[in-house]
DNA sequence: TAGTGGTCTAGACCACCTT
DNA sequence: AGGTGGTCTAGACCACTAG
């Protein structure tokens, strides 16, 4: 297959785009190695420096990673990936957290107008909605009220992994690549405070997720109710 | 000059070195265009080639900025890039927001110990503490306390304007690259509620900030006391 | 030792902007 | 028309990793 369809694109983005799209169609899964510059230049008609830009605009991404001497690879979303890149709470002391999730109710219901213009979703679509205790420890910190399509997420179950990232990647093929998150203070509603042993309406922190995947379709929609006392939300600017 | 002296490092991160320096120096100022990749790299003994990998690299960080046709620029401190990068408070319709600020008050104070640690400053430094509201039209939306080395920012006075990185940038050669911020939902204190018109331990958004300079010096301590009922903290990540 | 990514060069042509 | 950055190539050598 030669890239003779040019678009107006410059060659190097047509290259990304092919390999984005086999990431897509699953040609290349999570994990595997892809091809050599050189390989994938000869197969593409393509110079190996071309080839070198598109694979590192992907790596920019974090759609692939390199090791020198090994290769280029389709990056997995690992559990230190979930945690690090889409947990931002942080312990006051500055400490990182690992906080072990419990479902507490799990159902299949009509989706709401809420849910429909968060997620984009169709008329009649229909959602699982996961309700969770996050604790460290003893200690609860937060309760994570989650809606997913079930169409994109068919047969879920209340049985679920901490990071559910991986889950979606590993089991349906769908990976997360950024989140859209907003931030509010709420004094803390009767359910949330008897979970997390807080008296109602003392403040915490109500954070609000869309995760996106790499094509920019919204997939989850959590929205978060954090104790704020010891723990913080963490954000860096560059 | 030529670049024997090797140190291990690329080239390329030799040149890029080289041009943060120089920008540091105040060789080259904010506005100013840089000599073509050409005539660096005939300058620098190195190709057009690697001159433009650590050109490329100083403009993902945000150093410098590109027009194609016209040349390599040092960016500046504008008021749009203070604002949409440092300013994450939105409105929950989404509209972006450009509030006023007003000088509460203006003083010269010998550090504490927070200002110690998060400034990192020396024994017996002094600082200036700025306390500020900021309203959009007729309505408060946040009171912000700022602290910033006296040794740093000479002969401060409380005549400021709304967004001090530009001010920091051209009256003391200091350019702003990234902040930290921590953010927290606390019961808003009675100075605050008065100036916000809110009833004293409503919830509200604590925003912690350090802002730090290319090279990773931190150089201001800001503390944001924030309304939450109709605006929000904002934040993506990829 | 062979294969991979990482760096670097030299030269070409294009698209864009100014004068 | 002349200069700038943007793209692309072909080829070279280095550093790292595997078997």
């Amino acid at each position: 297959m030669r890239l003779a369809e040019y678009e107006g694109k410059p060659l190097y983005e047509v290259v990304s785009d092919t390999i984005r799209r086999r990431i897509l169609d699953r040609v290349y899964r999570p994990g595997m190695t892809l091809p050599s510059e050189y390989q994938l230049g000869e197969e593409l008609g393509v110079s190996q420096g071309t080839v070198r830009k598109a694979l590192n605009d992907l790596v920019t991404d974090r759609i692939l990673f390199r090791r020198q001497g090994l290769g280029t690879f389709v990056s997995e979303q690992s559990e230190d990936r979930s945690r690090c890149l889409f947990f931002n709470i942080m312990q006051d002391d500055g400490g990182a957290m690992s906080p072990v999730g419990r479902t507490l109710t799990f159902g299949q219901y009509a989706a709401n107008a809420e849910e429909h213009r968060k997620l984009g979703l169709r008329p009649r679509d229909e959602v699982y909605r996961i309700k969770r205790l996050r604790s460290l420890g003893e200690e609860p910190i937060l309760v994570e009220r989650l809606s997913v399509a079930c169409s994109k997420f068919p047969n879920l179950t209340r049985d679920l992994p901490d990071y559910m990232y991986r889950l979606y990647q590993i089991e349906y093929g769908i990976t997360v690549s950024k989140t859209q998150e907003r931030v509010k203070a709420i004094g803390v509603p009767q359910y949330e405070a008897k979970l997390l042993g807080m008296t109602c309406g003392e403040p915490c922190l109500s954070i609000d997720r869309i995760a996106l995947t790499i094509d920019r379709q919204p997939v989850e929609w959590r929205r978060s109710i954090c104790r704020s006392d010891l723990w913080h939300y963490a954000c860096e600017r560059t």
